[in-house]
DNA sequence: GTCTATAGGCTGATAGAC
DNA sequence: GTCTATCAGCCTATAGAC
């Protein structure tokens, strides 16, 4: 690695490490300069401005990420019959594998995708880097489970992409609910639990398939019984 | 109404719609004063900083909604037996029914804590505003459905926020994953689709309380076959 | 209570020496 | 590529006239 690679480098791990403890708008580039230990201008010669770097911080794991869930997808794909569970699980293991066990940086970084995820100020960014394998993990999710409408599949998705960053942007909600008895910081025990919660809530949406699976709602009363029924 | 109270409530008003568009750390006083129409120093004779008029923004709404949310349980509890489904609609029901019918402020609102409420910045200001409810949310759920150990009705009560969360700050994930045809802005149906997903997802926990169930979990092969069994 | 003017500091970005 | 010095603008908060 070059001695300005290596500068790039450096300045990125300071940012990603920054941007995952405060947030985008709360650090300032003098914090990451400070943080890598080079002068503030050298930022803005590699990076441009700071929202390129923010960019640049994202795109550096992204595509190991993707490739990692990728081959797990494809490793799913190869089991008779796949699983919803195993779809979801080639989703969710690599990105918690990632930020276990691949060091201080995939920890920081793990963090900070669940944090900017749900922000619709940085959705087409999130979406440009991961929003491609999206559709394959759909498509994976209709074929595990045929009940399943493309909606309701995009739909779940969705809703598996808001559990998972409610695990990993750790926001202590569980914490203070269970008053300190159980914590979100213990992420192998949060993936154990959300995998029964999610399998179960795709199943509860294949078994209703079929009386919200109409693109267009079926007329229903508008006051009274907005209720789903069994 | 007095004079100051009206001058209060319009600096809210301008406060949270801007805070809900663009988010607290992008708006500055000038420009909630500018909403608002007054002068930039009454905003910090009435509030005090920056951060005490977006606390007064969350709090001025927040205790009719835990109203219509306590009132709801409350009816949900005169069922014999009450349903997991009865419960969660408790909880989401009066979260839609005033982000859609309660004019624009509620609509501004519902955006804003969806936004807010996952963040680690604001955890502790939010769950002081809601977090009360969240124990009598988690003892109806483990009523309805007595398999559910305290620490998995706890989970699931953060999971469920997480949806919900995903759902009203409208980030958009939803309509670019199904290539625009099926939009996050329609409320009405995406309640409708969230609530079968939810109720899957207590009775996937219930069935796998006995496996999961324990809070020390239990002994499990560390690298392979990290997935729950069945 | 309301409004104006301003203090004091931090921001992102850049020009220019080396 | 690296580092220093600085610009111009925006920020929150407040002092003081009315």
């Amino acid at each position: 690695m070059g001695k300005a690679e290596y500068t790039k480098e450096t300045i990125l791990d300071a940012a990603e490490a920054r941007f995952a403890d405060a947030g985008y708008d709360t650090v300032s580039m003098r914090h990451v300069a400070d943080g890598a230990g080079v002068p503030l201008g050298l930022i803005n010669y590699h990076f441009g401005t700071k929202e390129k770097l923010f960019e640049a911080v994202i795109a550096r794991r992204a595509e190991e990420l993707n490739a990692r869930r990728r081959e797990a997808l494809s490793a799913v794909g190869k089991m008779s019959p796949a699983t919803v569970e195993a779809v979801l699980g080639a989703f969710l293991r690599p990105y918690l594998e990632l930020t276990l066990r691949g060091g201080a940086g995939w920890r920081s970084y793990g963090k900070l995708i669940a944090e900017t995820g749900q922000s619709h100020r940085w959705c087409t960014l999130i979406t440009n880097q991961f929003g491609e394998l999206a559709n394959r993990f759909i498509d994976a999710l209709v074929k595990a489970e045929p009940r399943l409408t493309r909606e309701l599949a995009a739909r779940g998705y969705v809703h598996m992409v808001s559990v998972m960053v409610g695990i990993f942007a750790a926001n202590e909600l569980l914490d203070i609910v269970s008053g300190g008895k159980f914590t979100s910081r213990d992420l192998e025990r949060a993936y154990d639990c959300a995998m029964p919660f999610l399998t179960g809530a795709f199943h509860g949406f294949a078994a209703h398939a079929t009386s919200v699976g109409t693109t267009k709602p079926p007329a229903r009363p508008r006051t009274p019984a907005r209720t789903v029924r069994h």
